[in-house]
DNA sequence: TTGTAGGCGTTATCAG
DNA sequence: CTGATAACGCCTACAA
């Protein structure tokens, strides 16, 4: 029953037949008679063999495993995204038989991403978010292996699978400006990420659509602290606002708490929405409107590509379109 | 610069010595004349050589990997209990040398796990969490692979690392009884979580320990949903109790939520703490008292024991006592 | 259809 | 201290 160490050689002595014909007969390759087959398959089935990856790995140059680029901000550290992004990324890896390395990079330090990379112990690499300099990125296209980032960006060599945030953040805000809202506040994170930029250029975009223009006196970016939200919140009111859009739903908490504080009522006083929803939102009274994508779903697109390029097709950059706007209390 | 493909025969032949001595200066093993090591190391640095970790992994039969097995129920997908550990561990297996391959297993799909152990993909893994019918701890044991536990189990074989959750869950309640409240509600997850028993352990213990008894009628456990929550905390309303201790601080946000739906002021009306805090009850209102582990340090600690295992060393279970009490406003 | 032999890049063994 | 040579387990021309 546990019969671990047992290797292709063993199989072929069994059969009395060559490490060539058992070989051909799993992966399928080269022509095999059908009684050879079986007689080997049902052999391998009993014995419970499995073919030694890293042998494999030597004689073909490929691990069979898929790196992923996870950031490890201060901030990253706490958001649901990327576990999520992952659970889809690894559904389809398994259902390819690939696994999944992890490459955690904080700050600029590539270490651990040279080190699959150098060290060959990954076939390609998914990058879990763009970046305005993007060291990893710019890492990758030259080491040379196939990758594919989450996010948009610039280069156009790169193989992007992203949501459609500009679209969606441009819905939202064109739909809070279509209730009458004039003096929208924005407040979003680092400047660095280019999902930052993405959502502030959909918030503009709502604008210009409508003839109106962004002030900027409202815009508050690169708060990669939720500490300094209670000021802001206080100086956005003496501004005399209509309502608030935060990028992200740690954000949308905080300013929550933070009118609370000040007595501020949400709806009657002042709108809250957040571009991003996660369960951090979902118990918070009033609840959030906000915008609702499918990460997930979104992992998996970036890994069932990746594997595309892996496998020499050629495959193309992706926009997924399905988001969903959440229309709940904090607007009404 | 990028001479990605050489190989130690490239540097061997470069310097006019064999293969084994270049291997033997790298790895250090052997005796290897100073001047010989020095060209060696002088020669890899300048081109930039790195062994190739397949081969290396085949001959000695080793992967420089370890595995991580991470549950994806509907719960702990958005828990940040399990990044952060994660993070913790990569702190520790990258100063080794090592890189770690996930596992995400949802419900009793062991394929993935299976995948890794059969494949020799790793040296030895980490089980993130115990359970009561721990069928991944089973098979891990089973299979012989080398693996350490997060969290507490029966079973006197199997190593674990694990914070102490009964005394910092007694501690917390103690203090709560301490302050003259004698009807303490509880509320929980999975009892198939061995956490979930640990916690509810030390809520008893806090009890005990005073001579007083624990109000059956006021422990909820399996909440697996908080869905539910609304209803209970109704239920509890009526029975007229002291304060609510919540297993994690996504049960309390809700259990806040539903209060303020109802009008419960805490904490004039009603005290609420949780056995686990993490950012999602960071912008609450009011501020809930909980318990603080370092999720991190788990991780690490985890991660430091399983390599001292890989590396014949015996390791021993370690329980980590540095936990915080966090005392805040829903308790005053 | 099947088998033989060589190679993938390292490490380990055993001589020198 | 150093060097051939044989594993490690699998894949793939090339032959048969």
């Amino acid at each position: 029953m546990t019969d671990d160490k047992i290797t292709i050689d063993d199989v072929a002595k069994a059969l009395g037949i060559s490490k060539t014909t058992v070989s051909r007969a799993i992966s399928g390759k080269g022509r095999v008679g059908n009684s050879t087959r079986a007689k080997v398959m049902e052999f391998i089935e009993k014995h419970n063999y499995r073919p030694n990856v890293m042998a494999r790995a030597l004689a073909q140059q490929r691990t069979f495993n898929i790196g992923v680029v996870w950031p490890c901000d201060y901030n990253a550290v706490d958001l649901p995204f990327f576990q999520r992004c992952m659970i889809g990324m690894s559904e389809i890896t398994s259902s390819f038989g690939y696994d999944i390395v992890v490459s955690l990079i904080a700050g600029d330090d590539l270490s651990s991403l040279k080190r699959i990379i150098e060290n060959h112990k990954v076939d390609g690499v998914v990058l879990t978010r763009t970046m305005v300099n993007d060291t990893p990125a710019m890492y990758l296209k030259e080491s040379g292996v196939p990758f594919v980032a989450i996010g948009k960006t610039d280069d156009p060599d790169i193989i992007t699978v992203d949501n459609d945030n500009l679209g969606a953040c441009k819905e939202l805000t064109s739909i809070l400006l279509a209730k009458g809202l004039r003096k929208l506040a924005l407040i979003g994170g680092s400047t660095n990420h280019i999902i930052t930029r993405t959502r502030y250029e959909g918030f503009v975009d709502a604008f210009e659509s409508m003839g109106l223009e962004v002030d900027q006196n409202l815009v508050y970016l690169d708060i990669e602290n939720n500490i300094k939200i209670g000021g802001i919140i206080k100086t956005l009111l003496k501004k005399n606002i209509d309502g608030v859009i935060c990028m992200d739903d740690s954000i949308a908490g905080e300013v929550i708490s933070r009118c609370r504080d000040e007595h501020i009522r949400i709806p009657d006083d002042l709108r809250v929405a957040s571009f991003y929803n996660s369960s951090l939102l979902e118990s918070t009274v009033p609840s959030v409107t906000s915008l609702n994508f499918n990460d997930r779903n979104l992992g998996a697109e970036a890994a069932r590509t990746l594997l595309a390029i892996i496998a020499g097709e050629n495959a193309q950059s992706k926009m997924l379109k399905n988001y969903e706007v959440i229309l709940k209390e904090s607007t009404k």
